[in-house]
DNA sequence: TTACCAAGTGAGAGGCCTCTTACATCAAAT
DNA sequence: ATTTGATGTAAGAGGCCTCTCACTTGGTAA
């Protein structure tokens, strides 16, 4: 299980450790300039090694859209949980969950969802994928809203906030105003309350 | 001035054409796999060519981002007018022209503001820019809202949501349900509305 | 008319990428 | 101890890209 520069011939868990690197490579870089080559490089092996495990690029852009899914999620359970009782509060923790999440990993929906991993089969990432949209769902029917239609679409929403003030955050757009981390974060998730108030009117 | 096909060796206006096809290009196969010589070959000349107009790459986005912002400027301006005069509504109207434009250009704050044009030092660039924000904060300044600093966050968050709704949409995210632009545009110029009311408390 | 020059062209250097192939290594099964 | 197979490597084919350079073209000014 040696992990780091003690490793002989053999890694040990290769498949793993480029997948951890293709996060790094996506936080530093972006999906823009994101490549096996780089990555097998960051991961310190050569750059045939990577198609040991995964048959091309998109096969390995799909292991980690699926890996982003399940985090992702993970987070957002973690910080619903952290935002109390008030369904309100739980699903517009979902903004800043997102927000916090797809800043330090560089894995957002455009990684998730992105264009190339539809002709990609690969059934772990759309249960990772369905299993995240799912966890979302729930938390907007928790709240009181008129139909389902409306909670799909208060979802999106909610997801089009966040991800537009990570874009703007991550494309530097903030840098002028020099909004840190947590100050942005605070206001996709009030962004996510302004929605939420305006669908849930008793 | 022959446009099309009769031109001789020279073009006549290489370089507004070279801008007109890189929108072209962009909207086809976004930012992620813009090339110069692909725009060239859009363009039908030399892949060298764009090289007597423009130094290098970025400096072609340059020119692209500088128009990008003059006409989403023009734009929001048209859409604002067409809004009537409640302030809010005008306000709100941004979303849906920066929807529209940019899923028909292709060429949106991730082109405008992209990191790549940092170190390019472009006036006309960076004045388009400045009475991009300028006219949308003059919207923001219209609508009674407590201070200063809280209409910056308003245009803030409708830019990201107006953008986040974009991204979702460009990136196929909403292929599930199908909507339509029409359908989404109207959904961003919704959430607008409910950003407005939680800030516009009177 | 002629000479000039802005703006085209083809060819290609050099870079990075994806992916393949033949070979090397080493752990585990025989 | 030998074999075998999964997993690594080096080398490279082939692609597209950015950008350069020597050369060509044709409108304009002397």
């Amino acid at each position: 299980m040696g992990e780091s520069r003690d490793r002989g011939y053999h890694h040990g868990d290769l498949r793993a450790a480029l997948i951890t690197a293709s996060f790094e490579q996506l936080a530093e870089v972006g999906l823009r300039r994101f490549s096996v080559a780089a990555v097998a490089r960051r991961a310190g092996v050569s750059s045939a090694a990577p198609y040991r495990h995964f048959p091309d690029r998109d096969h390995l852009l799909s292991a980690v859209s699926a890996a982003a899914a399940r985090d992702l999620r993970a987070a957002i359970l973690t910080a619903a949980d952290a935002a109390g009782d008030d369904p309100c509060a739980r699903l517009a923790s979902v903004a800043g969950a997102y927000f916090r999440y797809v800043v330090s990993t560089g894995a957002g929906l455009h990684v998730i969802y992105a264009q190339e991993l539809y002709a990609v089969p690969d059934d772990e990432r759309r249960e990772h994928t369905r299993a995240l949209m799912e966890t979302v769902l729930d938390l907007a029917f928790a709240v009181d809203v008129p139909s389902y239609q409306q909670a799909v679409a208060l979802v999106e929403a909610i997801i089009a906030v966040a991800h537009g003030y990570t874009s703007l955050f991550t494309d530097g757009f903030f840098n002028r105003g020099a909004l840190s981390i947590d100050a942005t974060a605070g206001r996709a998730v009030a962004a996510a309350h302004a929605l939420i108030r305006a669908e849930h009117t008793p």
